[in-house]
RNA sequence: GGCCUUGUAGCGCAACGGUAGCGCAGCUGACUUUUAAUCAGUUGGUUGAAGGUUCGAAUCCUUCCAAGGUCACCA
């Protein structure tokens, strides 16, 4: 793709031709700042009272220019936030004020500006510049948002950049011209920062485990696959981190955990991203309960370090993560929200039955797994707005998890719901390796008869696996999800930098 | 993949089938304490793409492209 100017950039190269032909380097070298924006005005405030001169170097990118004849004001923005600079004729340089003053530079462009800190007679605290220098010249203008303080220190905006397409291809102007865009990216950071701090202080381990994979597992998603050109192997992007961390507890430790990246050939929605990014932690000598004890604490701790509360709002609804949470078994929340116990059908054929007399045409030849996860995700998850786990789920939909002690038809897993979304899955693990292999094989046959692709037999799991593993329980978390919640924003797409969109056409 | 909505100047938006317009930005000029600065003037368009209907299409029809929403899929 080769660029075409339209008529501003136009106008913008031709004024980086007059600056060069004026020997004002467009992209030097070298920076000398002393004071970001912020330090700047906090040096001044704090020695206003005895009048002590502060001087300062501040750079930034110019967001506001008001030329007025022989004085001018601009005000330039780093990440710190925005400084004022004042310019007047008097105090500069001839040739540099005419640069200002002949709009040579411009809006967006970055500068270095040094002088003395002052307050202005409208009251803002100002950088009275001494001289101006270029250091980079912006080819291509930015959206234009002004800005108005208001009396109660609120800002109104003005000008908006919104297209969502745009903003996305474009993270960067997105970023450089949305302010509230920046500040979710800086909660994102707090969210794993603070995901990281609490459970290493819990006393996991953390770990890092392979993304090309020989064979995949630990859900049920499609994979990418790739190709190892020298080993001739096929490869594929990992879809969770479960089976390589828990042969981690075979290995001796007793508490590991990963944060990174998941990628699933899966549909594209709100909250589904071809890759996202997962924690996962597993921890010997705990189980399920132990591990919801855990995690709302851990869940808690991470709401206050990014948000200095508990309490959130999320798509207008009021959301509370203080512990504990609710927690109800699935078949009660089911019989609740649909009024089918599913243990009253215990087959495909006559759940499916039960399922139409309410009302709902769901397809035949469904597996019952299958017809309960429906129930599950049709008339439980969208009620599910305060933080719940629902616990115990039909063992043929869960491969990973040990038997509950009451029945042969549960196991001991729970995923949290909250906002009407699935935020995590949890289980106590099974740790027998002839159970294990038993499920691996009816999970086979199942994908079988529905003719979808079976998931690959990890042999090498099993092996792990009969040297011992001692009891645990794991927990998985979609760590996107979470940072949703946590800043209120209504798409998966609105927490990842560089969300996944198709290539751009020409 | 199905359905719904959207696509007009750099950005945000208007325009009944009848001359494509407004604000901001840009450009020219004035202004030595402005702050959405102000004032005077002014440039900018193959209306997402390609076909079609019509005397006439941004507007109606078809196909395609892209995005958003929703459903399906997604332990």
């Amino acid at each position: 793709m080769t660029w075409q100017p339209n008529k501003l950039e136009q106008e913008r190269l031709e004024k980086a031709q007059q600056l060069s032909a004026q020997q004002v380097e467009l992209y030097p070298a070298r920076v000398a700042r002393t004071h970001s924006a912020n330090a700047a005005i906090q040096a001044f405030e704090a020695q206003e009272a005895t009048g002590d001169t502060v001087s300062v170097i501040v750079c930034g990118r110019i967001r506001r220019i008001n030329l007025k004849g022989k004085i001018s004001f601009m005000h330039i923005e780093d990440e710190s936030g925005r400084v004022q600079l004042m310019l007047r004729a008097n105090d500069l340089d001839e040739k540099v004020y005419d640069l200002v003053k002949d709009k040579l530079i411009d809006m967006d462009d970055f500068v270095e500006a040094h002088g003395t800190m002052m307050r202005t007679k409208a009251g803002e605290v100002s950088v009275q510049t001494s001289a101006l220098r270029l250091l980079s010249k912006s080819l291509s203008p930015l959206p234009v948002i002004k800005q108005q303080v208001n009396d109660d220190g609120t800002i109104t905006e003005y000008g908006e950049f919104t297209d969502k397409e745009t903003r996305y291809r474009q993270r960067y102007a997105d970023l450089a011209v949305n302010h509230e865009v920046r500040q979710v990216f800086v909660k994102r950071a707090k969210v794993i920062s603070a995901m990281r701090r609490f459970l290493d202080n819990e006393g996991f381990l953390e770990v890092e485990t392979p993304i090309l994979q020989p064979i995949y597992g630990g859900a049920a998603a499609r994979p990418f696959t790739t190709f190892h050109n020298q080993l001739e192997q096929e490869l594929y992007l990992r879809i969770s981190f479960e089976l390589y961390l828990k042969r981690l507890l075979v290995g001796g430790y007793d508490a590991v955990y990963e944060i990174g990246r998941d990628f699933r050939n899966e549909g594209v929605s709100f909250k589904h991203n071809p890759e996202f990014t997962q924690m996962e932690f597993y921890k010997a000598y705990t189980d399920y309960r132990g591990v919801m004890d855990l995690v709302e604490r851990m869940v808690e701790s991470i709401a206050l370090a990014v948000n200095g509360t508990t309490q959130a709002q999320f798509k207008g609804q009021a959301i509370d993560f203080t512990a504990p949470w609710k927690r109800i078994t699935l078949r009660d929340a089911i019989r609740e929200n649909s009024g089918i116990d599913y243990m009253e059908y215990r087959d495909a054929e006559s759940l499916t039955q039960a399922l139409h007399q309410i009302g709902d045409q769901v397809e035949r030849g469904q597996t019952w797994g299958k017809l309960v996860d429906h129930l599950l995700s049709k008339y439980v998850e969208p009620k599910l707005i305060q933080p719940t786990f629902l616990l115990d789920y039909p063992r043929d939909i869960s491969p990973f998890a040990k038997r509950v002690t009451y029945d042969d038809f549960h196991v001991e897993r729970f995923e949290i719901f909250c906002a009407g979304m699935e935020m995590g899955n949890a289980f106590t693990e099974l740790n027998d390796p002839i159970d294990q292999e038993q499920r691996f094989m009816d999970m086979k046959r199942l994908y079988e008869d529905e003719d979808d692709e079976a998931a690959p037999l990890d042999e090498d799991y099993l092996r792990a696996m009969r040297f011992g593993m001692p009891p645990c329980g794991g927990f998985g978390m979609g760590v996107d999800r979470l940072t949703m919640l946590l800043t209120n924003q209504p798409s998966i797409r609105d927490v990842l930098l560089y969300p996944h969109l198709r290539d751009e056409q020409q």
